[in-house]
DNA sequence: CACCTTAAATCGAAAAATCCGATATTACCC
DNA sequence: GGGTAATATCGGATTTTTCGATTTAAGGTG
């Protein structure tokens, strides 16, 4: 059975006229008849009653109506969203830790723009766990995340090593333990197993966010203090807005590039990787 | 596009093999490619990658299934639902009350089986409101309810009047306005109106029930009384199981037989309404 | 390296379906 | 009875789909 055939029925049910269904749909009227009545006979079951002023639903046709819009609409959605624009050769689907959109993920949408101009590209930003989740299902070509699980069929390469820094909006030293106002901003499993390392005695924080640049909005906004990628803070430390905590100690954050062993298109992954790597001049 | 493109798609991307879908769908292999290839240049993608040992979904293509799933279902379900057998004329949709399965939709279902072998027939059984929506909405052919709701596409006839009568597990009489143990069955309405006006000081009863069999059953089991159909509560009176509470109020429900104006199918409408009015005899 | 095997792609022809345009039919209104 | 506004039907052109046979591609194997 036909689409459009269903989508023939749902413009006939919505305006009750075979006519201006078929003016709707730009095909003729026997077309819109014939379509009809292929569903009815296919169905076995009458779906319109026809009257001298159109056409109306028999009770069949009403409980048809549900599934003919959800077949319809499943179709449009799928190409909406699947569906490639002409100029276009493929679609790469990368996906990146939330915290990563800035850093990452607009500069490659960038790169990518620019230098590889025939390829779409779709970026999923979410936690690590959920980026796993979407590799190993196959809806990512690649990703960007910490704490990969090791996979038969995956690669994991290592990406980038980030140094988490404490940060204050007061110029201060770690007291008692812990400064005042502390956020603790979840950098994912292998940070919360070194930070528990190094402050075995800290009560819970009063504070605690999934998102780094949640947390450091807040702290910019009411004050306080947290752990941050260096590179993220480093200009407002310049600006005088942020003050690095002396002696408190660092983190080390290993971020990591996952992808499917043997990937649907080399070529493509290979591009995306190329881009990934470029918007990274400061490592080696 | 093809509902059957979609299928093939699901069941290549199940077995993971061109060959074994086409086995499956009892079609040739070099359909199932040109159906593949047809969904592939409409979408303007690729989704799957043609390997040595068979064929794998790409990430496009992962993406893909969950809508060419909910389109096939959609259909399948469709059919299920509402395609008629082959020695089917049509289909009566048919709604009754909760408390009627036993006494109307039952025997009528009897009735059309024998008397009318070339209809089918289905039955939704739910409260009069939900049925007077699913009038409405066309979805029922005619269905037999209280308290109808006047509307000009519908008819209105007078179906059936029931006699409630309160009955009780032990011999008793109405005692300071209520009798022990009370359920308050919910009958509708205009019965709810009637009953507060009977018993205008009766506390809220502890248990009140939608549905008339359960508080039946309910009484059965733990003892109790209530106000029951005459007809429904007869032969337990005959058993001696139950007892007619002297001297309380009766009271009369009447039931209505609702259908479309004009209706799809003249003949069929007719016909149901000749079984239904056939299982009263009893009526004059 | 030549050969084999397995899986998918392609090709040509037959079959089926779809669509259009014109015309027929139907029901109702005047 | 004629007119009108709706859908149904018909014949033929066109397009799509299918099949069966064959080809291509990618790995294995001796």
């Amino acid at each position: 059975m036909n689409i459009e055939h269903m989508r023939a029925f749902l413009e006939v049910a919505a305006t009750g006229s075979f006519q201006l269904a078929a003016d709707k749909l730009h095909v003729t009227q026997s077309t819109i008849s014939a379509r009809i009545k292929a569903l009815e006979e296919r169905l076995n079951r009458q779906l319109f009653v026809r009257r001298r002023n159109g056409a109306e639903l028999t009770a069949g046709g009403h409980h048809f109506h549900r599934h003919a819009l959800t077949a319809v609409r499943s179709w449009d959605r799928a190409r909406q969203e699947i569906a490639l624009p002409d100029d276009m050769k493929a679609i790469v689907n990368l996906g990146v830790q939330l915290n990563h959109w800035d850093r990452i993920a607009a500069p490659w949408l960038n790169w990518m723009n620019s230098n590889a101009s025939n390829l779409a590209a779709q970026i999923v930003s979410e936690y690590s766990e959920p980026l796993m989740h979407r590799l190993r299902d196959g809806l990512l070509d690649l990703a960007i995340l910490y704490d990969p699980q090791q996979r038969p069929e995956l690669v994991i390469e290592s990406f980038l090593v980030e140094k988490l820094i404490l940060i204050s909006t007061t110029p201060r030293q770690v007291e008692a333990e812990r400064v005042q106002g502390y956020i603790f901003v979840d950098w994912g499993d292998s940070f919360k197993a070194q930070h528990s390392l190094a402050f075995p005695n800290a009560p819970s924080p009063k504070l605690s966010v999934g998102i780094g640049s949640v947390g450091l909005n807040h702290i910019l906004q009411h004050g306080g203090s947290g752990y941050f990628i260096e590179e993220t803070v480093k200009p407002l430390i310049a600006e005088g807005r942020l003050f690095r905590v002396k002696d408190a100690p660092e983190f080390k954050r290993p971020t990591y590039l996952v992808y499917q062993d043997n990937p649907s298109d080399h070529d493509l992954l290979e591009t995306a990787i190329k881009g990934l790597r470029s918007i990274l001049p400061d490592t080696v």
